[in-house]
DNA sequence: AGCAAGATGCTTTTT
DNA sequence: GCATCTTGCT
């Protein structure tokens, strides 16, 4: 206390440029803090200011913890913090970096030895499947990926097999029981964790052990959270704990840009902070710092349009700058094409490439908007780093340094044992999983003692042999330098030779990215305090798509939206703003269209100067072209800042364009927008050189539920309906309630209208009645 | 065993 | 459309 005084806000370069609030957040000392940072206020900064302060005020900083959500994140906050000079012995960390770190601090408290794995998505998916195996349960009553998220959910929640058996009331919460038991086995016999092991096991932990809590409430004294709105139940867990007798909690995050619902984050952890803290001092960072007044206005428009939100009067001022372009296209691809011509436009202009963004709500949208990217020469880069690491050869490599490190690690050991092929084909591999099982041993010392597994032929026993001494001998190579690790198994596994021949026969490059692999361990042995190939690997799985997004490339990016969080850009393209597409159909069926409405926000907050949201009337979405209708989000903007146009030159000419009108009658009868389509589009598509066909109740063939009891679980946004007094009209989307399931539609000359389908005289138009 | 073609399934977002 | 699994062939 006795150092605040002596700092003075005016000439302390801590202090001096920040704003009122601002200021306050950062001169914050002790008891909870709630920063509701509005995009573009300045949050890291004031995250990382009031680091620089603790510590200028007489707090060590190895007192001080900070979690963030992305390692992204976490480097920029350590670089920003160096910059101020206080880095040293602080923790900057993500949420599930700090759990392995934990993890291997808590060792058999937190139920992992060391040298664990972390399980990808791909690998659980392979354990959900051996579980159900076990369980003797078909994928076809339960499916893995269902099995798998409510799994997940159990483990947000802290719930465990046996309390999950124990509240399992149904059939099917109990076989999902019996099946969470059996793949937590697994993963035990496996030394591994998936994701929310990482979490659910640390709170867990701090739970049961107050000990430790207490321990590591000295260690931290003061803790920042960022990105708040985005923490699920364990994260939530954890930050109470960690902060539990200090209460030196400091949130930062923003309600409005809450979007990772969908995996667990729930928004009342930041909502509800003031009743967890009643004591807590609440900071809003209203000042945009980003954007121009229309993108802004644009912003607050249609978040206001949510109901569960903080309010926050966001202004800025930067003046209102241009208007906000809404475009619409008759196809997907006019719309790819029209926006790389922009982007030469503004490029020739003066504009870098790097000024650019691209952001769209499902990655299958990237193709195309890349294919005319690509024609024209634009240089441009897709925020997708998980890629590189998804890659066979890499995976491959991984997985035998996988089994280097944690030999029981079966996936792992599967994915490898055949890979280069030396022989040891499916019924050989089939028999040792069988005698593991039946020894109940690790499949690695049964394959040791192949030659005494008596259902396996001496041949295939001695390739089996001769691929376990492969391990042996790579096992040397295991504590040592992490990039020779790396090399050694390319060279010994026949990997490298294996990938060399098939670039000889005209292959791609694979080799290069095995290469890269070793670049990267390299770097990691120079970055890392204590280079381990365990740690390597585990972050290494730690790595995802929003790390491999740099801003500063000189290329244009493309991104979804949830990747574009945290990020700004010149000009910004968002498109597909379509009902079923943003809003995703999913939200529309499961009523949660709030979170998207918040991703719609997300990525017009992106835009510092410029802003293009498009649609389309139709658009090839796997594979088959369907109609499509936009977005209600664009209803929700104010009209005063945007500026319509159409370039929709084949529709049907009943109004003039461009002077801020959207046709409404949209609701074309199938047999014309398929006339329309196969005589203008066709030659365009090399893909279609037949007629396309769609029907407009289910162009796929297959049929999307709203809830399977509904009446109306078929109906999908861009089918065609009657209403008996309005006549025929395009489904916009629907959203089920209790007996009423809501649904807007689009008229020909009414207008759109919203009703109430079980009340209202609308009914399904088959096919060929129109 | 191992490969290639064909069938099937699945596709929101990600630590 | 793509990836994965299955089937059938060598």
């Amino acid at each position: 206390m006795s150092g605040m005084k002596t700092r003075n806000a005016r000439t302390d370069p801590v202090l001096a440029d920040l704003n009122d609030p601002q200021r306050r957040a950062v001169m914050h000392r002790d008891g909870p803090l709630l920063v509701l940072a509005g995009p573009g206020s300045g949050k890291t900064r004031v995250i990382t200011r009031r680091a620089a302060y603790l510590v200028h005020t007489g707090v060590s900083a190895r007192h001080i913890l900070a979690i963030t959500f992305t390692n992204k994140a976490a480097d920029e906050m350590k670089k920003r913090i160096e910059v101020l000079g206080v880095a040293g012995g602080m923790w900057v960390y993500t949420f599930h970096a700090l759990g392995v770190r934990l993890l291997r601090e808590f060792g058999p408290l937190g139920r992992v030895r060391p040298g664990f794995t972390i399980y990808d998505e791909a690998d659980r998916k392979r354990v959900i499947k051996d579980a159900l195996a076990i369980c003797k349960i078909s994928p076809e009553l339960l499916k893995p990926e269902a099995a798998q998220a409510k799994i997940s959910d159990a483990k947000n929640r802290l719930k465990r097999p046996q309390a999950f058996l124990e509240s399992a009331d149904f059939f099917e919460q109990r076989m999902i029981g019996r099946v969470y038991e059996a793949y937590e086995q697994l993963l035990e016999q496996r030394n591994a964790v998936d994701f929310d092991d990482l979490l659910m096991r640390v709170a867990i932990v701090l739970r049961g052990h107050p000990e430790i809590t207490e321990r590591l409430n000295k260690r931290f004294r003061y803790v920042l959270i960022d990105e708040y709105q985005d923490t699920n139940h364990a994260q939530y867990l954890i930050a109470r704990h960690l902060s539990q007798h200090h209460r030196n909690i400091c949130a930062t995050g923003d309600p409005d840009q809450s979007i990772y619902g969908w995996r667990g984050a729930d928004i009342r952890n930041i909502l509800e902070f003031e009743r967890d803290y009643p004591d807590a001092v609440v900071v809003r960072l209203e000042q945009n710092y980003r954007s121009t007044g229309n993108i802004l206005k644009a912003a607050s428009k249609l978040i206001r349009c949510n109901r569960r939100r903080k309010h926050k009067d966001l202004w800025t001022d930067r003046g209102e700058g241009e208007p906000i372009n809404v475009w619409r296209f008759e196809e997907g691809y006019d719309e790819a094409e029209r926006i790389a011509d922009t982007i030469v436009e503004l490029h020739k202009e003066g504009r870098s490439y790097n000024d650019f963004a691209l952001m769209y709500r499902v990655n299958a949208i990237s193709r195309g908007l890349e294919e005319s990217l690509r024609h024209r020469g634009i240089p441009y880069k897709i925020a997708r780093g998980v890629e590189f690491y998804n890659r066979k050869e890499i995976r491959d490599t991984l997985a035998y340094l996988r089994v280097l490190v944690n030999p029981t690690d079966t996936v792992a050991l599967l994915r490898i044992v055949n890979t280069p092929t030396r022989g040891i084909g499916k019924t050989t591999i089939t028999r040792l999983v069988e005698a593991a099982n039946d020894a109940d041993r690790p499949l690695l010392e049964v394959m040791r003692a192949a030659a005494s597994v008596s259902a396996l032929k001496p041949a295939a026993a001695a390739r089996v042999q001769k691929f376990v001494e492969l391990i042996d001998q790579l096992q040397a190579f295991a504590g040592g330098s992490v990039a020779d690790a790396v090399s050694n198994t390319l060279a010994l596994s026949g990997l490298e030779a294996d990938l060399r021949k098939a670039e000889e026969e005209g292959g791609e490059d694979r080799l290069a990215n095995v290469e890269e692999l070793v670049t990267a361990a390299k770097r990691y042995e120079d970055e890392a305090e204590q280079p381990t190939l365990e740690d390597f690997l585990q972050r290494v799985a730690l790595t995802s798509d929003q790390d491999a997004v740099d801003e500063s490339a000189g290329v244009v990016l493309l991104m979804t939206l949830h990747a574009a969080k945290g990020l700004e850009f010149p000009v910004v393209f968002i498109v597909g703003l379509e009902e079923g597409m943003l809003p995703h159909e999913r939200s529309l069926y499961e009523g949660d269209v709030e979170e998207e409405r918040r991703l719609c926000f997300v990525g017009i907050t992106r835009a510092r100067e410029r802003l293009y949201l498009s649609h389309a009337e139709q658009r090839l979405l796997r594979g088959a072209m369907l109609p499509r209708c936009e977005s209600q989000f664009l209803a929700e903007l104010p009209d005063e800042v945007i500026a319509w146009e159409n370039f929709d030159n084949e529709s049907d000419g009943e109004s003039s364009f461009g002077d801020g009108f959207i046709p409404l009658d949209d609701h074309r009868p199938q047999e014309r927008l398929q006339r329309r389509s196969s005589k203008s589009r066709a030659k365009r598509r090399r893909e279609f050189d037949d007629e396309p066909t769609f029907s407009p109740d289910d162009p796929t063939g297959r049929v999307l539920r709203l809830t399977s009891s509904s009446p109306y679980a078929d109906w999908q946004p861009g089918m065609l309906v009657r209403h008996e007094t309005f006549g025929v009209g395009t489904l916009q989307w629907i959203r089920p309630g209790d007996g009423q399931t809501r649904a807007s539609i689009q008229f020909a000359r009414h207008g759109r209208k919203t009703f109430i389908l079980e009340l209202a005289p609308v009914h399904k138009l088959q096919r060929g009645s129109v």
